[in-house]
DNA sequence: ATTGACTCCGTACCTAAGTACGGACCTTAT
DNA sequence: ATAAGGTCCGTACTTAGGTACGGAGTCAAT
């Protein structure tokens, strides 16, 4: 079963342009462009496509997208090695985020404190 | 103690140009040019930088950080309620990193089981 | 057989977050 | 007093990840 761009973009609930973008930036391949007609699309794409949006969600970029997308099915070990590395980006995202949600856990807290006095925990601590 | 821009964006490990760019956005604001000589900048604006890079490191856009620093200007309980409404989109940010963090194992874990055969986990995962 | 919707293609435009450039001006050391 | 190097300022360029546009071709239904 095959189908035309606009309904491949549908199935893959993105935008007809976004598949032309993939398509520039590498990521997708063109159908041949039959004679009369439009180029065809086939459920192998459509895969392609939701594996790209399913790796952006992961953290990964175009570039790295393209980049599992190239490595040969059993050279395992190397994508194995890239999600390994976005795993430590993302925990050390975490624990960043948990520092900062203490740090303004504490502020308003000690914001609470000074409510009643002039001066604010959260704009000395700014300063 | 006051110094150029130059020394400015020695001290805070940050190009001149974004500093302009910064002054331009409205994160910081240009210190009056004197009729001789180059613009003064302080400590504050230094500290004001250094508070620009921690949040960017965080994940804040440079807006978010715009309304971060414009609510010296605001009152104490308004503060308060912006600093919790912050907090929790960083709740948000860290349980929605979890998952992904907990996918990524997950698909890291499965990968080393697949590893001697010919098939690759994450790459079955996403087909 | 014509209208409306869709496709094709190249190019332009968009936001975010800068970086680079170029000419004029200023400062400081020699 | 002149050269080197910093600053000022506006404008242009960059990368990532798209989105939009305009003209031409194509398809399907009326």
């Amino acid at each position: 079963m095959t189908f035309t761009i606009g309904s491949l973009a549908q199935k893959a609930l993105v935008n007809v342009e976004t598949i032309r973008f993939y398509q520039r930036k590498g990521l997708l391949k063109k159908p041949i462009k039959p004679l009369h007609g439009y180029r065809q699309y086939d459920n192998q794409t459509l895969q392609r496509i939701l594996f790209i949006k399913r790796a952006k969600k992961l953290g990964f970029t175009l570039k790295e997208i393209q980049d599992l997308l190239c490595i040969e099915k059993n050279r395992c070990h190397e994508i194995q090695h890239l999600a390994i590395e976005k795993r430590l980006v993302i925990q050390k995202k975490i624990t960043d985020l948990a520092k900062l949600e203490e740090t303004l856990t504490l502020l308003i807290e000690q914001c609470e404190i000074t409510k009643e006095t002039n001066h604010c925990a959260i704009v000395d601590a700014f300063k």
